[in-house]
RNA sequence: GGGAUCUUAGCUCAGCUGGGAGAGCAUCUGCCUUACAAGCAGAGGGUCAUAGGUUCGAACCCUAUAGGUCCCACCA
């Protein structure tokens, strides 16, 4: 900042430059310190592919608030950063590059494939990266790790074969979803559901040996090829004669049996189920428990393979309409039904998901899980808000084994290998040296790769080193707050929960702070195809990384959705500026200030503090203890919320204006240093509060209010101080204000303009009121707009006709002649008559309630007792006051 | 089908363990007062979705109802 400022903060430059000094610096770098205490979150880690969007900026916000919070109190605090491979995301992105090039993945090659892939990661992996920077995080870079950087790797390996050892990694011929566009299995959670408009085929097969028929409707009426047995249910009076039966299924021409099930429900369509044990999880189970036949029909990308007959190589639909029509024309659909039903879908490319049975690696987790739903239940993680835990409990007492092999080439690969002889499967580190069974020395190992969840489970202690026993790993593990969205609780969360507890015998983190969606202004979810995704860059360059930042935290308690719009960022950027017009006034009038008076301690400087001063220190001391409480319990939203109250509302609103007098009148130097000393110091730990917010804006202040000082991010956090609670002139400050906003008031009903000023008599018969009154006589006669400040004890020499203002315990007057209505004097006080005797018939129902006596907490009866004294001495002075005009 | 969550000022939302309803934006009035018009001073505007209940006391706790959002499961 130069002597010279400009009037509007503009955070172009500044950002910048101050990020890297905090990189030079090394502010951010934290190292393994036994004399301090760690706290450690690590990043969730973007995908390399990714691109910052307003998710990644209130998520990294959040924990850059929560690390420089942590910093600033003394903390070793350790913020880990690092990408993520994704690899079905990233391997998706890879092909259609390719597709443009007119490349083919499979003319490629594996190697050849993965060598592009690495290209890919080198040229954007760290585009995210630099965005995470502009948003200001102080992530320790020299740390940056990534899912398959080779400790990673490591640690991947080593959990695979330490479960496969266990028995909790198992290859299974399952029934699993299939992508047929990505040609790759994926796991439950990966599929979502959309409803879409389908039809409902009725069909007939006809019963052999008979000319009767049995009826049903299927929404995929392709499946048929595939189907091997047709169910009713076991108590079905309907159709209890045909089972045992057998059919003949049209087109195809094989018979199937009749078979009793109660997965059947009577209630629904005919009560007739079609079995296709190879594409459907229900008949899957159901063929299990009939050793029906599974006939797969369909190849890898979803078109007919051999097993369909004369419909070979057709697409899935293609054969759809094909058989329908079929069907139609042989006489064997009987009716065609509009009907709308969800239909799997992969969540990344949107394909409609093929079940589909194919062997693949599975971990079980029904031992697994346990220690994990245990640690939520007994408290050992919290989750932030804790209705989440509804939510994790829902997945964790419904969980199924986890597919983890994706036939995907960008991941890690498998680490098991088949002997070229005998077939034998070794789950290894290493490609093994000789068969253990047939002492063959050739193998292939698996071509599949893992789940991309299946590394990013490990990355709380994978990035700290594990498996090595690093010293990083004993310090800052367990890490201390996860930050996350709750769409990622079945993803990540609860894996990573279960495998800290499985790798390391110990939780991953204490707690787990959860935010919502960042949605568009009406409520939309912010997407690509919507074309409503407000791109934080742009409003960063637009408004500055702070007020992208305090809009994000502001107004939204943990785990709620959100709307942007630029309006909302528009108020936080005015904030910025109001600070920044604050601290430049400061500034000014510290360039002609006693300098030893201004950076006095506190003990030096106390004698000289007016009454003013200690009030604002007193409520600086309050906030802080307010703030950090907010903090260490995890309402940043309402702990920022107070920070702006406190600067805008009471500091520049109220107190600037009360020291100005002092500031402007070099002729009493003492109260000016007093009144400078305040300003600055009391500046100094708001920006220090406020720096988790808003970093750049606070650290830009802070190091040009004190040269000497190096950084905010690395000064120490304000801490209540018991010395600097001043009650007494809390109240003394808080009755001028009173008066002030009063007099403000009466000015304004009766339109008298600012420049007009008057005389103002404060009439009150306890000498502490009128000392008070004394003492602040300086600013409360601008604030108020008065001439001149008559303190008197009775309303002798005052105009008849003069204004009044009904304060406690004391009542102001302004006679301003020629400008009073009578009859609006009388209205307005009745007015205030009125509401007082509201107020009191309130207090006094409450304290004349037995219950309320005898049940109520003693401070709240007290208080309601201070309350109707209050207002039944205030209601006297108006009545005094209305007699004396009607 | 199961579950979660929301319903508070015109709009967007806060409101921590129950103790006199708040903010930002918008609206209206008056001010270019030498830190800030991205500002200052004031004003209007809410039976806190509805109906019961618990309590001395309910926006907050319980029950039911209506509407919205989301998650899970998924009936062929």
């Amino acid at each position: 900042m130069s002597k010279e400022l400009a009037k509007t903060y503009d955070p172009k430059g500044i950002e910048d430059r101050l990020y890297q000094k905090w990189l030079d610096k090394k502010y951010f770098h934290a190292e393994v310190d036994h004399s301090k205490k760690p706290f450690t979150i690590v990043i969730p880690p973007p995908n390399i592919t990714g691109q910052l969007h307003m998710g990644h900026a209130l998520d990294n916000t959040m924990q850059d608030i929560l690390i420089r919070f942590k910093r600033m109190q003394g903390y070793n605090a350790l913020w880990q950063p690092g990408t993520d491979h994704a690899s079905i995301a990233t391997e998706v992105k890879i092909i259609e590059k390719l597709k443009e090039e007119g490349i083919d993945k499979n003319d490629l090659g594996r190697e050849g494939f993965l060598e592009r892939a690495w290209e890919w990661k080198k040229e954007y992996g760290g585009r995210i990266i630099s965005q995470l920077k502009k948003l200001g995080s102080s992530c320790d870079w020299d740390r940056e790790r990534f899912t398959m950087d080779e400790g990673c790797n490591k640690a991947v390996t080593e959990v695979f074969c330490k479960m496969h050892e266990k028995g909790w990694i198992y290859k299974g011929s399952r029934i699993i979803n299939w992508c047929p566009v990505c040609k790759t299995s994926i796991s439950d959670a990966e599929v979502e559901y959309e409803e879409q408009a389908g039809h409902f085929w009725h069909i007939k097969y006809p019963i052999v040996g008979t000319d009767e028929y049995i009826t049903f409707a299927t929404t995929r009426p392709e499946t048929m090829l595939g189907d091997t047995a047709v169910a009713v249910h076991p108590d079905d009076e309907r159709y209890k004669d045909l089972i045992g039966k057998t059919l003949m299924i049209p087109l195809v021409g094989r018979e199937i049996p009749v078979i009793a099930d109660p997965y059947v429900d009577m209630e629904f369509g005919t009560g007739v189920v079609k079995i296709t044990p190879a594409h459907d999880p229900n008949d899957f189970e159901v063929g299990k428990r009939h050793n029906l036949p599974e006939i797969n029909i369909l190849n890898d990308d979803a078109t007919i393979n051999a097993n369909g007959g004369k419909y070979e190589g057709l697409d899935r639909y293609e054969a759809r309409k094909q058989i329908v029509k079929e069907l139609d024309e042989q006489g064997y659909l009987v009716k065609v039904e509009d009907h709308v039903h969800n239909v799997g879908t992969h969540d990344r490319c949107k394909t409609t998901v093929e079940p589909m049975i194919k062997p693949q690696w599975f971990v079980k987790m029904d031992e697994l899980i346990k220690p994990a739903v245990e640690a939520v239940k007994n408290g050992d993680i919290k989750l932030v808000p804790d209705r989440m835990e509804k939510t994790y409990f829902n997945w964790t007492d419904n969980i199924r084994d986890w597919c983890i092999s994706r036939q995907l080439w960008w991941g890690h690969r498998i680490p098991a290998y088949y002997c070229d002889q005998c077939g034998e499967v070794i789950v290894a580190k290493e490609m093994p040296k000789v068969c253990p069974k047939c002492g063959c020395e050739h193998f292939k190992q698996d071509e599949d790769t893992l789940d991309t969840w299946f590394s990013s489970a490990l990355w709380p202690f994978s990035t700290l080193g594990w498996p090595e026993q690093t010293e990083e790993l004993k310090y800052f593990y367990p890490t201390d707050v996860l930050v996350t969205g709750y769409d990622i609780i079945f993803f990540w969360v609860i894996r990573m929960i279960f495998s800290g507890y499985e790798q390391m015998g110990e939780r991953p983190f204490k707690t787990v702070l959860f935010h919502g969606l960042v949605r568009d202004s009406q409520g939309r979810k912010m997407s690509k195809s919507l074309g409503n995704g407000i791109d934080p860059l742009e409003i960063i360059d637009q408004y500055g990384a702070d007020a992208l930042r305090l809009t994000l935290i502001t107004g939204n308690a943990p785990g709620n959705d959100m709307r942007f719009y630029n309006e909302r960022v528009e108020a936080s950027r005015n904030f910025a500026n109001k600070i920044w017009n604050a601290s430049r006034f400061i500034m000014m009038n510290m360039e002609n200030a006693d300098e030893a008076a201004v950076n006095a301690s506190f003990e030096k400087i106390q004698a000289d503090l007016e009454p003013v001063d200690k009030w604002i220190l007193s409520r600086l001391n309050t906030l802080v203890k307010d703030v950090t409480d907010n903090m260490e319990n995890f309402e940043l939203g309402i702990a920022v919320q107070k920070v702006y109250d406190f600067i805008w509302d009471e500091f520049c609103d109220w107190y600037i204006e009360m020291v100005k007098p002092r500031l402007y009148n070099s002729d009493d130097k003492k109260s000016q240093g007093a009144a400078l000393w305040t300003l600055k110091n009391v500046l100094i730990d708001a920006l220090k509060l406020l720096h988790p917010y808003m970093p750049f804006i606070t650290e830009e202040i802070f190091c040009t209010l004190q040269s000497e000082e190096e950084s905010i991010m690395v000064s120490n956090w304000p801490l209540y101080q018991e010395e600097k609670a001043f009650g007494k002139e809390e109240k003394a400050i808080e009755t001028i204000k009173e008066a002030v906003r009063g007099i403000r008031n009466v000015r304004t009903g009766m339109n008298v303009a600012p420049s007009r000023k008057a005389q103002v008599y404060v009439v009150s018969e306890k000498d502490e009121i009128l000392k008070i009154f004394t003492e602040g006589k300086l600013f409360f006669a601008p604030l108020a707009y008065a001439s001149e400040v008559i303190l008197q004890k009775d309303k002798s020499g005052i105009a008849e006709d003069a204004v009044s203002v009904v304060i406690p315990d004391a009542t102001l007057y302004m006679p301003f002649a020629e400008l009073v209505d009578i009859a609006q004097e009388v209205e307005r006080l009745k007015k205030e008559e009125k509401r007082l005797t509201g107020e009191i018939a309130r207090a006094e129902g409450m304290l004349k309630n037995e219950k309320f006596l005898s049940k109520a907490p003693e401070t709240k009866v007290a208080e309601e007792k201070e309350k109707l004294a209050k207002y039944t001495q205030m209601l006297e002075q108006v009545k005094l006051r209305l007699q004396q005009l009607v």
